[in-house]
DNA sequence: CATAATGTCGCAAAATGTTGCAAAAAGACG
DNA sequence: CGTCTTTTTGCAACATTTTGCGACATTATG
């Protein structure tokens, strides 16, 4: 990868996250973190990042507009993505559901990862529309404004009739008793066929979601493979939904 | 290999891959990397390549290009959205294609304009979906990277049995002969539904597009409704199309 | 304050660029 | 056709840039 390359993309990390780590990226560009030490150093000499211990901030941070656009729980959602991210293998067909967990996944998706997905997420469909190796479907139907999502009967009918590889799910709430659980009725209502369109389901959730319920129900625990939190799967707050047989990472 | 001919499949290969490596192209082209460093210092001398050290990148990597967000012609479009905004009534069903002059179109509505817009342009989706009043309807299928917009059956299928109010349509050339043209075969085949499912057919074109035309026909000029330039309707260049019964705004 | 993670500095190896030059190729012209 | 000029190309010597490494300093964190 050619220097000025490594910087573009350095910067659009920056611009994608707001924050990048020198041990991150030395990873995902296979050089060594003194490379990405001088990168940083000469971006931030020409006013392009503001590098710190670690690695380096977007110029957002230097101004005092605690505005913040930050989505709550960022880091924790970071690290969801990455164990989400580890799931998908090359050609798969991915079917994604909306939120901010699901953005912060399309956000993070590998450079080289050629795979399809499949969304109704406005969001979620422009990140995976920037990345140069990826197909995106779009579930076509009335926009919901809350959640900025497709939903209707045609995008049901739509995801009816397929049969992907792996969905992945952020969800909003989840216990023993209830399974998944959702406030929005339309929401629920496709996640629940999108459930049933694929191979393997991976539920995404920040720890703060588990042992809470919501009133509209969308499936059982067993209905899913995969549960991917922030926290580590032998983490003790957890060892209920191990037992149920779903796969923690 | 001739020196322009090399020279070409640089610009090719940039193009695609939006960048080059002396080293590699000295092996594919089999010269040595001093002919390749002399065509490459030639390009970038004439503003089609950027020169960096091991290579080039294509000019879309240049700071310049990204860092202003400059549509080309961006004024003359935001005179051509207003223009067209201008007859879209209360509670309308608007159906939209893509493209930038889309795109000015979407970001200038007036924040109490109650419609419903249709639209498979990702890009134009995005904005209506961040405006207070108007109901988004998007048309599924899998999105083109060059054109950011859904093509394919689904969404021609989805377009044909639409019968909207007004369709509106950023166009790539159009003259009397021809018509209306464009260079994107996918594109064209949906233009073509977009105006048979709709009442009124609104185009929409820089005047610098005007008496151009392209290898894809998508319909006759008496097929067009309005027709928006950023000239003023009485402008000599546009005499031609007055006669046909087009009505210039 | 101890420990691990990160950063800095100088250095050397490798890759890439530059320059001047000469041979080959192509073109110009009587 | 032969001679001259110009352009193009590759080579060799030398300069510069880029990169990773190791020793050592600094910072973060509990």
């Amino acid at each position: 990868m050619l220097k000025r390359e490594r910087q573009a993309y350095i910067l659009h990390q920056l611009n994608l996250h707001n924050k990048v780590l020198s041990s991150r990226l030395s990873e995902a560009i296979n050089v060594s973190e003194d490379t990405i030490r001088r990168d940083l150093q000469e971006l931030a000499d020409s006013g392009r990042a503001i590098k710190v211990h670690g690695g380096a901030l977007s110029l957002s941070f230097s101004e005092f507009n605690i505005h913040n656009n930050n989505v709550y729980g960022k880091d924790e959602k970071q690290i969801i993505a990455r164990k989400a991210i580890s799931l998908i293998k090359e050609n798969m067909v991915v079917l994604t559901s909306g939120g901010t967990t699901i953005n912060e996944l399309a956000r993070s998706l590998p450079r080289e990862l050629k795979a399809t997905f499949i969304s109704g997420s406005i969001p979620a469909i422009l990140e995976y529309s920037n990345h140069p190796n990826i197909d995106v479907i779009v579930i076509g139907d009335k926009i919901s404004k809350n959640s900025r999502i497709t939903i209707g009967a045609d995008a049901i009918a739509k995801i009816k009739s397929l049969k992907v590889d792996l969905c992945i799910l952020g969800i909003n709430a989840l216990d023993i008793e209830h399974g998944i659980t959702d406030s929005d009725w339309d929401v629920a209502q496709l996640k629940k066929v999108m459930i049933e369109s694929s191979q393997k389901v991976v539920a995404l959730a920040i720890s703060e979601k588990i042992d809470t319920y919501q009133p509209i129900h969308i499936c059982p625990l067993r209905n899913i493979d995969y549960l991917i939190t922030e926290l580590n799967p032998d983490d003790e707050r957890l060892a209920f939904y191990k037992k149920t047989g779903v796969q923690l990472i």
